[in-house]
DNA sequence: GCTTTAGTTAACAATTTGGTAATCCATCAA
DNA sequence: TTGATGGATTACCAAATTGTTAACTAAAGC
């Protein structure tokens, strides 16, 4: 069973934050709420929900505001953005599509529309997520976020130290020879030295805390669980 | 049990895209989706797959356009490229074959076609980096990445012991003399001790745990199962 | 039984990798 | 611009592995 998608909704009026949050509950969801766009940001930080509804009239931020703030963010860089917004307001649509919002809908709200766009974007977002991300045993690794996962913990691993693991997951079992580790992170022309690699890999063991890389003393590494 | 073969599908019809890759899933095979050939670019590398698969027509880069870049790099230089075309544009045969592609199919696409096209690509192709490994027996020398296997479990040999082993394994039944090993494994220059042969041949009979190591008395050593 | 050749073992040398810290370098914020 | 930060690289030494030698034992051929 999948764990349930967390979706933050942002609006500034009790009643419609309960309401819409309930029906979202109802479906099946976890609804982290907010009240104003600078609550909107803290929680996103601290939840990292996979889709945010926000009201786009908010006090202290606006829902546009909120929202390009959080395209800022690696985080939230393909998380899927609703926009809400009254009749009035139209021309914000626009701008609320430019600020790299996924999707838009007008106020009044209908509940059946909202649930079915949303199912839509969760849908179409977690294909893109499941096309860059290999999975190795229980270990996850997510080419668009730089990211790699042990069960549920995560680990944090810089530019190289990720491409390297990357290279030797791409292919388990198979021996990539020091060369070829060479060539392939590093590229052909650049030049560097015979211990870089070595150091990269013990920061990966390191980090990974399982042994996931194995030395094939005098011809190079492989991956294996 | 072979790992499964990785396929890149390129199309941008999202219909196709699904109908295609079920079928190609069903053949055991995993499957990675891309939606136009940027994506295509980019998945390839992160992905490395076995075996690409482009629709001619797409947004951001064509089908061609793709093939010709990846044939630039050299870890594609020999991965079996398939082309998709609409029965339209039949002179871009011409084009896709030149481009380096390796098979070429056109709309509408026959399942059955695809998947036999692409087993036969895929046979080809591991035929020919099995070039590289040696098969005797149970027994898998593979001199690109030096790994020797057992059936199926694995045999880790040093750098010296599996050039002589090689060697030995190059031509099963045939005696080397122990000038011959020497000069091949050491090279001419190379003056090491007679006893040098006997420990490594033990090493590796030690290792190997079956007895494929023979000894020809007064002249030199031969493999045989 | 004697001689020759191979096998075994342990010790030593050479090579390769692992670990640590220092340095370089790019990026970002003030 | 200047620091400050953190990743990337390098230098250096320790540890592990591999390669070689030598001394000794076992086996084969005469």
């Amino acid at each position: 069973m999948e764990p349930k998608a967390k979706i933050l909704f942002a609006d500034d009026e009790p009643d419609i934050l309960e309401i819409v949050s309930f029906n979202l509950e109802k479906e099946g969801y976890e609804v982290i709420q907010a009240k104003d766009g600078q609550q909107a940001m803290d929680l996103c930080k601290i939840h990292r929900p996979d889709l945010i509804i926000l009201d786009i009239m908010m006090p202290y931020k606006t829902g546009i505001e909120v929202c390009n703030l959080l395209r800022q963010l690696p985080d939230f860089r393909t998380t899927p953005i609703v926009m809400l917004t009254a009749l009035s307001d139209e021309s914000s649509q626009i701008k609320g599509l430019d600020t790299g919002a996924d999707d838009y809908i007008s106020k009044p709200i209908s509940t059946k529309v909202l649930v079915s766009r949303i199912n839509a974007l969760l849908r179409r977002s977690k294909k893109e997520t499941d096309q860059n991300t290999m999975k190795i045993g229980d270990m996850t690794i997510d080419q668009s976020r730089f990211m790699v996962t042990i069960g549920e913990t995560e680990v944090n691993l810089a530019k190289k130290e990720f491409e390297l693991l990357s290279l030797l997951a791409s292919k388990p079992g198979r021996v990539f020879l020091r060369n070829e580790i060479l060539s392939l992170v590093w590229g052909s022309e650049v030049i560097v030295g015979d211990r870089t690699i070595d150091v990269h890999i013990r920061k990966i063991r390191q980090k990974m805390g399982v042994d996931c890389i194995k030395t094939i003393k005098g011809v190079g590494y492989k991956f294996e669980l």
